[in-house]
DNA sequence: ACCTGAACACCGTTCAAGT
DNA sequence: ACCTGAACACCGTTCAAGT
């Protein structure tokens, strides 16, 4: 089986998927295809260049947003799925962070997001202080719960996660936004 | 001058301050202090553990945030403060999102939010809702700043930085969040 | 008590040389 | 065009041995 841009990225899903961020090395990924460190970098101009592709899989494996005609519960439905989609992948809100880091535009529910909020009457410098608001919301959440997880994975604590609890959590917070941008002054 | 706990936390956010997180390695902190590298174990537990420190610095440094008897516009001005203090400090919102992530009670000026969010009539699961709703909002806005301008110093861009432009944003993100907080439900 | 010396098991990236 | 071999310049952490 011949290397490719595409098998290095969804090796590199897989080994995140498994094993952690800590454990997604350049050289890990090589002895997982069979091929030495030097090979990926014909396919891969650099590591970061890896990880925005890796957020974009991830982030387009979501679970499709239920439609709704109300445009604020579309937007509670997309950020809650897009939630549910990172918190299966562990450090998958490090990654994605930093590809949005790294180039904002590429994250595409991101952009989504923003014209849902565009529906619900929201414009202009309001629109992109709502949208950031709601994707450090989302990724702050997500980064905190994994987070959580291992810390408790590595501890002789309940076993009990913390699951249903920071999903209130996270929603009563978008309750909060979408509350905040009911009436434009 | 001898080794202690107090000078290598001191040394790296020296290190910090200048040259990055990237360059904040153990190795580099102990060639700062002239000294092997395991001797920094001796006065610290492991990197994980001086960064939190290094975190508590940072946001200890803080200007004091003006007092004010609205608590509303208290929150506005003790957030603005910290993000203030922050983009000081390169990849500081990196260093203080782990610290929290370690250990969120560690972080005072996340529990002084809280307090002023309670005078503010909030409480209960909502109490915890919005101060981690405000905390992701401050790191999440000092992250995308920080790393737009570690962008913008390798290239040949305009040299004007996003500055007030990204103020403004995060303080219409503020009002939306104290806005939709305002009529408990 | 505190530090050195030296090792262990790793990193990302580059690049001549091979096929 | 695509990959190997080998190197360069690094990492965090541990631990016997010295003082």
């Amino acid at each position: 089986m011949t290397l490719s841009r595409e098998r290095v990225v969804d090796t590199a899903v897989a080994v995140l998927s498994r094993y952690g961020l800590a454990d997604l090395s350049m050289r890990r990924l090589a002895r997982e295809l069979g091929v030495q460190p030097g090979a990926l970098y014909w396919h891969v101009a650099s590591k970061q260049e890896l990880l925005v592709e890796v957020a974009d899989r991830l982030l387009r494996q979501r679970v499709a947003a239920p439609q709704s005609q109300d445009p604020a519960a579309a937007v509670r439905a997309l950020a809650v799925a897009i939630r549910a989609a990172l918190l299966r992948v562990p450090d998958s809100a490090d990654v994605v962070a930093l590809a949005y880091a790294v180039d904002p535009g590429s994250v595409e529910p991101l952009r989504e997001l923003s014209r849902l909020l565009r529906r619900l009457g929201v414009a202009g410098a309001r629109l992109d202080a709502a949208t950031q608001l709601l994707v450090h919301h989302i990724l702050g959440s997500v980064t905190a719960e994994q987070n959580r997880r291992q810390a408790s994975a590595s501890d002789p604590g309940p076993v009990a996660d913390a699951g249903p609890g920071a999903l209130a959590a996270f929603e009563l917070g978008l309750d909060v936004i979408l509350d905040g941008l009911r009436p434009p002054p």
